[in-house]
DNA sequence: GTTCTGACA
DNA sequence: TGTCAGGA
């Protein structure tokens, strides 16, 4: 049998990436929102996604479900995309800088409140 | 019937 | 994230 599809070959509706992922249609949209999928467009304006984009979503699916948040996610699929196979350092769950900064106040009164 | 975008809880 | 509206 030759049947079989280019990984690159975009050929999906969103429903199919729904149950091979188990990912709501709403994640899905959301995540290429964020930039972390490209599906391409039929002339409907619909959403063609090819399996290497329902391999990303699995990842993407996985990493969720340990807790990663996009900012996280984000970080690990640029890794991977630079390391095909180096295994990089992961938080279990990124905290965005921004959050950070806002929490340098806090933490100060914190450590005043010590003392 | 299925999917799309925008918006609100 | 879920869900609804209104259109393609």
């Amino acid at each position: 049998m030759k049947g079989h599809i280019p990984r690159h070959t975009a050929c999906f509706p969103i429903s199919v990436v729904q149950e091979l992922t188990h990912l709501s249609a709403r994640q899905i949209r959301y995540y290429e929102e964020q930039g972390l999928i490209s599906p391409e467009r039929n002339q409907g304006n619909q959403r063609l996604f090819s399996l290497a984009d329902i391999d990303r979503c699995s990842d993407i699916k996985e990493l969720i479900d340990q807790g990663l948040n996009i900012a996280g996610i984000k970080t690990v699929l640029a890794a991977k995309k630079t390391s095909k196979e180096k295994k990089v350092n992961v938080p279990k769950r990124s905290i965005p800088k921004e959050n950070l900064d806002k929490l340098q106040p806090h933490l100060k009164k914190l450590g005043e409140l010590e003392n």
